[in-house]
DNA sequence: GAGTCTTATGACTTGAGGTCAGATATGAGT
DNA sequence: ACTCATATCTGACCTCAAGTCATAAGACTC
């Protein structure tokens, strides 16, 4: 752990302009061993060592790639975040029906997709909670520039609706959504990963659905027209 | 970093029953100092043999009382966290004019306890974001089994005095009301504390009037009645 | 003041992050 | 093919902080 911010973001001092191709291929292969490393154990338990062993690379190596062991978080959290889908993926037929629909359909589907791949979700906890509040900065840089899930455009676009509050601050809007959604998938999520984690142990599956719709109620009365 | 939970919570073995005096008046001590340098450096920097050099004792000293770096913490948390007024520790007159401007009174008031002393801020803004998974899980269970902002008190208050929702299920409006005050109070507070962790950089005072006001608003319209 | 329990000490062990000089591979130019 | 420059890999090595423990010192009882 370093502590020295910028050892985060900028890469070895060598790589002067092109990534070889060879290089970009050797970085992914160590971001996904370690994107399961890292889920498997937890930010600290997690051993840069594992992690090359289990590729049959020298340690070494991956300092060079990375630079630190959060250097190397910092890239396994942003290409978990990134492989989540945004609000406006949702299919047509359910964007049509509307804003809260849309939150509805991936409320439920969070689920489902946490029981294909639960890997890049844990780590998205990992990131969120689970590190060093230096790297946490660097993470909420990361994620106000880059608006992975798409909680602005989707905003703008529930006001273009006209199911948001047209006067409101949209900004406010955006941090609302942000702030609720994620606590309340976590709620929803670490039920299943880190039982204990959030409120509330595992409820059946009714009760669930229940809480989503009640949830959604909130929501609906808290910014919408 | 033991990740064994139980190292956490328990403390040594021979801590058979009665906690002696000396030994109670040490354990102050330390946690005093600790949570300066925890506040001051950040969990992961912050080294239990500089405590100990401060305080003129052996590090080995504060592992026999906390067992480990986790537990320290721990016990540092708690601390800061119980240090914290409850939502109905307001003035009487405030309480009167009821639940939505106790939370106004509050919100303002947090910038001004945060300048009379940030230590615990700091500490508490530590421990939900930067420290370990498993140490949070403890945390976690901490905050649902101390309640220590008297948040489940408050929002009775709330419903009594028919300014919440009746037919809202309490635990939603109490899960609301943690996570979006917490965000709130993490945004406005960082801004000082921790530069561009969260959404935002330093606003003039007037907007942050104006978005107190504005949040209240929305929360007014999420659980009001 | 002997005996027993509690608390303090600091040298020691462990182990993980991080470094770096040298070995090795790659690819372009001739 | 051969050379040479550059990129990449390696593993022994270093550093440093958490955590341990045998021993010493203190405190309390009778």
């Amino acid at each position: 752990m370093s502590g020295i911010g910028s050892s985060l973001v900028s890469p070895p001092r060598y790589r002067s302009r092109p990534p070889r191709p060879r290089s970009e291929g050797k970085r992914t292969r160590i971001v996904d061993a370690a994107m399961r490393h890292f889920a498997e154990q937890g930010y600290h338990a997690a051993r840069v060592g594992d992690i090359a062993a289990v590729l049959g690379i020298a340690k070494g190596s991956i300092f060079q790639h990375f630079g630190s062991k959060d250097g190397l978080f910092f890239e396994v959290y942003k290409k978990a975040v990134r492989s989540f889908p945004r609000y406006l993926d949702a299919p047509v037929e359910v964007r049509e029906r509307g804003f809260f629909e849309v939150l509805h359909y991936w409320l439920v589907r969070t689920e489902h997709l946490l029981h294909e791949d639960w890997i890049p979700y844990r780590v998205s906890l990992l990131g969120n909670y689970g590190t060093d509040l230096t790297l946490k900065r660097e993470i909420n840089r990361f994620l106000m520039a880059e608006d992975p899930y798409g909680t602005v455009a989707f905003v703008r676009y529930g006001v273009q609706r006209g199911e948001l509050l047209a006067e409101m601050d949209q900004e406010m809007m955006v941090s609302i959504l942000d702030w609720t959604m994620e606590r309340f998938q976590d709620a929803l999520l670490t039920e299943e990963l880190d039982p204990g984690l959030f409120r509330r142990q595992g409820d059946p599956q009714e009760k669930k659905d229940a809480r989503i719709t009640q949830f959604l109620d909130v929501l609906k009365r808290a910014i919408g027209a």
